[in-house]
RNA sequence: GCCGUGGUGGCGGAAUUGGUAUACGCAGCGGACUUAAAAUCCGUGCCCGAAAGGGAUGGGAGUUCGAGUCUCCCCCGCGGCACCA
């Protein structure tokens, strides 16, 4: 037999695969389901990445797995084609984004099935098209008819250079967009908004029902940011209503020497006639306006503020009143907007009250009676003073005490706001609402859905969306609701296309429902969902957040999409950095594929490390994988040689056999793929030296398939089987195999290593003791020692401790 | 600053409940085959030491007969959040 060459049986599978579409699902109902599900990737032009391979390969291995296990699997792909690349890649070269995208889906599909991905293609979705973006405006609707969609004048995060609105979402940290890298600044807009504050109980609670990364669960927490505490009045002096303020240290209360409003605070219109200073106030309050929040902070974290001249409140709890500012370090989204500020035991305070000089009375003591510093707040919570009746109380005890006393309410906030979804962007799912000639809005009819992305437009940005220039969609505005009737001209924020996505494979081709209840009720949740880490916040909320929405309106009976989550490690560069074009450290998957061939590509990718570690590549350790496959080949092509001569094959053969079943089902069940790897090696290693016969060549190729699916077909081909391999059923181990009949006990002395002796299963500590001072190594240590101590451990271990 | 996560040979990385640290692979070294090279195969393989032995899992302490694994303190890397009251 000639040489494994992956070149020439590589592509024979992959056409003989496609032609006989191997991979679609069959026998849903018979079999028991399996829904493993890949992030589905934006196809951008420069291919597939390495991540790509990592995660695709990952969920490929147990979708092949699964179903050699008698599952039913759905293994779908897909593209989520809408987005900013290829709208500027238009704006520069005047190319369509139609065009490229296609051309990059083409290339995408191209490598993925140079792969020998096990994909069910004739579920393949594309956001872009009409058939899939019909029901993403429905989706829209539904929300809209139920009150879960609304337009609203917001402040907005708008990108100069992109010409967009952006989420929260995507500004950095730094107040820089995340895509344009522009300074972000402040615009008011009219905007809609999906009502995700609805479900945020829901969306905090449920992360316990899921198996998901720790951290990634910890990040949705982050992120949502919910916190308990209490909301409390302080009544204006002198004239009616009051500022309600949210703290989570009610037990500072008698620590309160000031209120702050934030700027966009509403009360502060309502009681302007009180405010003696309010031409100062009001342009205070302008000049917060046009900052963001970032910009708020970046100012050296120097705080500013201005009094209310002729505005106090009145103490709850204490004969005294307390003087009010504005200030822009207090927000205007989250708790009331307004604060009551305790100096002494809160760093912003603290600095607030030191540049305007207020009064600071500390009203919490350390626990333990330690002295503190009287130049810092005292920021932990501790034990309560100066506070007449609480005096004694802790802090945990005086919270609820103190918010009772004051007549205020426990309360839960949460840092989570609404979902701006609106973007001034052509590449994108029309929002389906049309404007009547006064302006109100109006869901566009199902018959005239799916609403389409019209084409004549030009792609430089004006500052308005490039819909506003389409003539045909004016025209066929009015056609169909009449003369002076506008549609919008925002699309929608691309996560929405693929915060539902997973739904739409379960039934791709349904032109009446998004997809058939049935075929939900059998398929959902999805049980493996695979992607990268970099989704932790936005994607998975957000698709939490349809679902639990789905769920209320009676769409879907179950709150969760993804049982079970994990995240492929990201593949650095060989110079242990992130692969970056400025790097020029790219591993390009095709030139890799053309080396070595799929197989050794898929299995170098899985033996790298552990999944989701971050790990190099190595361009010289990708030739051990691809040695062990020329071994296999080379344990059939020995076995085919001998065929007809008689192979005794010893036991111990059979128990590494058996012994590589268990670990290589079990490593792959729990996605320890590069262990799995490395049990096969053994087995292959063990084979090289000793006899063996048809059982152990089809054992090996069988465990070996759903990592390295070309390589065995063709083998299993050559060993004279008929069907493919990969509706063989995975191999059983037998646990009698894995038994020994006896074990090897390592004997210590006083806990260091001496010896190892052989002992019969289970014998017991008299007879291990007796054979282990047997050994010429131990009983040297043991010469004219007395009082000694003994520890054993059947079939493990015996110390001698003096 | 807060939350999470990780630190093991020259390199990538293994190590069920605490029980022979370094599986598997790469590179290295020695050898076989070959006119030669490539490819392939066999052997070797943490450090110090001639050996006996001793020392090693980021650093330090502790629990234990026994610690990569458990506890505490510290250092470093990565990810997230950060004026959220």
């Amino acid at each position: 037999m000639e040489r494994y060459n992956p070149k020439k049986i590589e592509k024979k599978w992959q056409d003989r695969w496609e032609k006989e579409g191997a991979f679609g699902v069959r026998d849903e109902s018979k079999k028991p389901k399996y829904y493993v599900l890949d992030m589905f990737p934006y196809p951008s032009g420069q291919g597939l990445h390495m991540g790509h391979i990592e995660n695709f390969t990952a969920t490929d291995i147990l979708a092949r797995y699964k179903r050699m296990c008698g599952f039913s699997v759905l293994h779908p792909m897909g593209w989520d084609a809408f987005g900013l690349p290829a709208e500027n890649y238009a704006i520069k070269t005047g190319i369509p984004p139609q065009e490229t995208t296609s051309t990059a889906i083409h290339n995408f599909r191209r490598q993925i099935q140079a792969m020998g991905l096990s994909y069910d293609w004739e579920r393949e979705v594309g956001t872009q098209t009409p058939e899939y973006y019909r029901w993403t405006q429905w989706l829209f609707l539904v929300l809209y008819k139920n009150g879960l969609a609304y337009k609203k004048e917001a402040k907005v995060n708008w990108d100069p250079v992109d010409n967009t609105v952006l989420a929260n979402e995507q500004v950095l940290p730094d107040g820089t967009a995340e895509r344009s890298g522009a300074k972000v600044i402040q615009k008011d807009l009219e905007q809609w908004f999906f009502k995700i504050t609805d479900f945020v109980q829901e969306l905090v609670c449920d992360l316990d029902t899921v198996d998901w990364p720790q951290s990634t669960v910890q990040n949705q927490r982050n992120w949502i940011g919910r916190s308990e505490g209490s909301e409390i009045e302080f009544e204006f002096d002198g004239f009616d209503g009051g500022v309600r303020v949210f703290t989570t240290r009610a037990d500072t209360l008698m620590g309160a020497t000031y209120i702050v409003f934030s700027p966009e605070h509403p009360q502060l219109q309502e009681i302007k006639n009180k405010i003696k200073n309010w031409k100062e106030v009001e342009s205070y309050i302008q000049e917060a306006r046009n900052k963001t929040d970032r910009d708020r902070i970046s100012e050296k974290g120097e705080k500013t503020g201005v009094v209310l001249d002729g505005v106090s409140v009145k103490h709850p709890l204490k004969d005294e009143t307390l003087p009010v500012f504005v200030a822009d370090f207090v927000l205007s989204h989250y708790g009331t907007g307004a604060i009551m500020a305790v100096p002494a035991h809160d760093e912003r305070d603290w600095e607030f009250a030191t540049k305007y000089g207020l009064n600071i009375n500390r009203v919490i003591v350390p626990e333990d009676g330690s002295v503190i510093s009287p130049d810092t707040p005292y920021l932990t919570e501790g034990v309560l003073t100066y506070s007449g009746e609480f005096d004694g109380m802790t802090s945990a005890e005086a919270k609820e005490a103190i918010t009772k006393k004051a007549k205020g309410a426990l309360k839960v906030s949460y840092r989570l706001r609404d979902w701006l979804i609106s973007r001034q962007r052509y590449w994108g799912c029309p929002i389906p609402i049309v404007y009547d000639p006064d302006g109100n809005p109006h869901p566009i009819p199902d018959e005239h859905l799916p609403w389409l992305l019209p084409d004549d437009v030009e792609f430089v940005p004006h500052g308005t969306s490039p819909l506003a220039q389409s003539k045909e969609l004016q025209e066929r505005t009015e056609r169909i609701f009449g003369k002076g009737y506008r549609c919008e001209v925002d699309t929608m924020d691309t996560f929405v296309d693929s915060s539902w996505y997973f739904f739409r494979f379960l039934d791709p081709h349904n032109d009446t429902e998004f997809a058939d209840k049935q075929r939900i009720a059998h398929w959902m949740p999805v049980d493996l969902y695979m992607g990268g880490a970099e989704h932790t916040v936005l994607h998975l909320l957000y698709a939490r957040f349809f679902t639990k929405a789905l769920q209320t309106l009676g769409y879907l009976d179950f709150g969760e999409p993804f049982a079970k989550l994990r995240h492929q490690g990201i593949v650095l560069g060989e110079d242990h950095n992130k692969m970056s074009k400025s790097k020029g450290n790219i591993v390009n998957p095709d030139v890799v594929v053309d080396a070595y061939g799929a197989d050794t590509t898929r299995m170098y990718t899985m033996f790298l490390g552990a999944l989701e570690d971050t790990k190099p590549w190595n361009s010289e350790n990708i030739i051990g994988v691809h040695r062990f496959l020329g071994r296999v080949w080379g344990v059939v092509d020995v076995f085919l040689s001998q065929k007809d001569a008689q192979q005794t094959v010893g036991d111990d053969v059979l128990r590494v056999q058996h012994r590589a079943i268990k670990k290589v089902r079990n490593d792959i069940e729990s996605l320890r793929y590069n262990t799995a790897i490395s049990a096969l090696m053994e087995y292959v290693n063990v084979l090289l030296k000793h006899p063996y016969s048809v059982e152990q060549v089809r054992v090996l190729l069988v465990l070996l398939a759903p990592f390295a699916p070309h390589i065995t077909e063709e083998l299993w081909e050559r060993i004279g089987e008929k069907e493919s391999i990969h509706s063989q059923p995975f191999c059983k181990y037998d646990e009698s195999y894995l038994v020994f009949d006896s074990a090897t006990i390592v004997v210590q002395v006083n806990g260091k290593v001496r010896g190892t002796i052989t002992m019969p299963l289970d014998a017991d500590k008299e007879a291990t003791q007796q054979e282990a001072i047997k050994h010429s190594n131990v009983k040297k240590y043991l010469e004219n020692k007395k009082d000694i101590d003994t520890i054993f451990v059947p079939n493990t271990l015996i110390n001698f401790v003096f």
